[in-house]
RNA sequence: GGAGGGUUGCCCGAGCGGCCAAAGGGAGCAGACUGUAAAUCUGCCGGCACUGCCUACGUUGGUUCAAAUCCAACACCCUCCA
């Protein structure tokens, strides 16, 4: 179709197919070849219908054209839930996280974060605006705002810059978003000093956020640190919305966090260890890739009731591991992701019970037992 | 019957006179992993009385100061020709 403005890029990607956008005109086909990251040039183009094709101000009148084939995909077929019929609630993360872990080829300006894909090997930026958009278009339940995340060790001056770009682009985030049913999560960063984490709390809970999540933790900080932070941090959060620790943790973590208010967990950590080989256990951790396992008619856990372990023996679960064969970590996953549930089926309990602290101070007990007893760590 | 190629540590596989207890994989053993670049990563991996010695590169013998490496015979395997 005829396009109401020119666009020229000024520097045509050499490998790239021809740009298609989706715009408040329709679909349009760009006259020259560009590929994410093109810069280029579009003229008697409104502003309204710049964020309609993605595009983002770089100076005047040049502008950074996205091609984003993954949000079409979610536009068409109408979101993540019917994508993977799934009716239960999907929160997406902002890929500040991958920002800070994928640390090749990257930088990070005020604008964004601009990184090589691993994917692809092309250069892409990601900004505020544009994680909104896609987990926009993703149609998740809880977004997250784009934020910037350091290692716990970080000087000072570091930690400060990272939070108040944090703040910056919370708030751009704010900005960005288009959707009334979908909650916006802001972050809470600071390291792990004290004063950081309380001027990040007061500065972001004075805007119209759904949540708060608790950020920069388990990256490099001992747990009496995250202990502290995370006490600090919820505690200056409204009590009326979700407290959400982000990436944490181990059961003592969860146990701990929960005493602290926190209502909400993400973590890798159940599915990435069963990946590995090592189970939770209610007498600790359990790696079955271990030859001891191999002799062992038991089964993994005894106090469990998930499916694996009522169906099979730390002797077969060994052998899946030993094979290669993949069903090994699926059985180990579903029995991490059922310690892990069943441990938050408790902790609700004894909450409803009014009693969480004294369930917790023995939950920890029964833990630190497990580990002096040398059954690993929990 | 003739011609050629091969036999290396648990397995595969480099090495082709000294720097070789022998590269690299795999297996085995152990460890790590906290908003997933993760079926990933790290360490150990002949024995011992361990800055050294012993046993090892099909078998036996030989050449050499020195052999997994060169020579001979033997055993087994493979390919091609009859």
């Amino acid at each position: 179709m005829r396009l109401p403005f020119e666009i020229t890029a000024t520097d045509p990607g050499s490998r790239a197919r021809r740009g298609s956008f989706l715009t408040a005109h329709g679909r349009i086909e760009t006259p020259t070849f560009m590929t994410v990251g093109t810069r280029a040039t579009v003229t008697g183009l409104d502003p309204a219908d710049l964020r309609e094709v993605g595009a983002q101000v770089l100076l005047g009148n040049t502008y950074h054209l996205m091609l984003r084939p993954g949000i079409e995909v979610f536009r068409r077929v109408g979101g993540i839930h019917r994508f993977m019929n799934w009716s239960g609630p999907v929160l997406t993360d902002s890929g500040g996280y991958q920002i800070f872990s994928m640390t090749g080829d990257r930088t990070i300006h005020e604008r964004g974060a601009r990184f090589r894909s691993y994917v692809d090997q092309r250069m892409h930026m990601l900004s505020p605006e544009l994680s909104i958009e896609m987990q926009t278009a993703i149609g998740s339940d809880i977004m997250m705002v784009l934020d910037e995340c350091i290692d716990s060790t970080s000087d000072e001056a570091t930690t400060r810059a990272a939070m108040e770009r944090t703040h910056r682009w919370a708030l751009r985030s704010l900005a960005a978003r288009t959707s009334e049913t979908q909650a916006l999560f802001a972050i809470v960063q600071g390291g792990v000093v004290p004063a950081l984490r309380e001027a990040s709390a007061a500065f972001l809970t004075q805007h119209p956020f759904d949540g708060f999540a608790i950020g920069g933790l388990a990256v490099g900080d001992a747990r009496a640190q995250r202990e502290d932070v995370t006490a600090l941090s919820a505690e200056l959060l409204p009590r009326d919305r979700p407290r959400y620790l982000m990436g944490v943790g181990t059961p003592p973590d969860l146990v701990h966090a929960i005493g602290c208010g926190v209502d909400m967990f993400d973590c890798v950590l159940p599915t990435l260890l069963a990946w590995q080989g090592t189970a939770f256990t209610s007498t600790g951790r359990v790696k079955l890739t271990r030859a001891e396992c191999g002799r062992s008619d038991a089964p993994l856990d005894a106090a469990c009731a998930c499916a694996t372990c009522k169906q099979f023996s730390r002797s077969y679960l060994h052998h899946l591991f030993k094979c290669g064969e993949p069903l090994g970590s699926r059985l180990l996953s579903k029995h991490n992701l059922h310690h892990y549930l069943a441990l938050m089926t408790d902790a609700r309990a004894a909450i409803e019970a009014g009693g969480y602290a004294a369930w917790a101070k023995e939950k920890l007990a029964a833990i630190d037992r497990h580990e002096h007893a040398g059954g690993g760590r929990a």
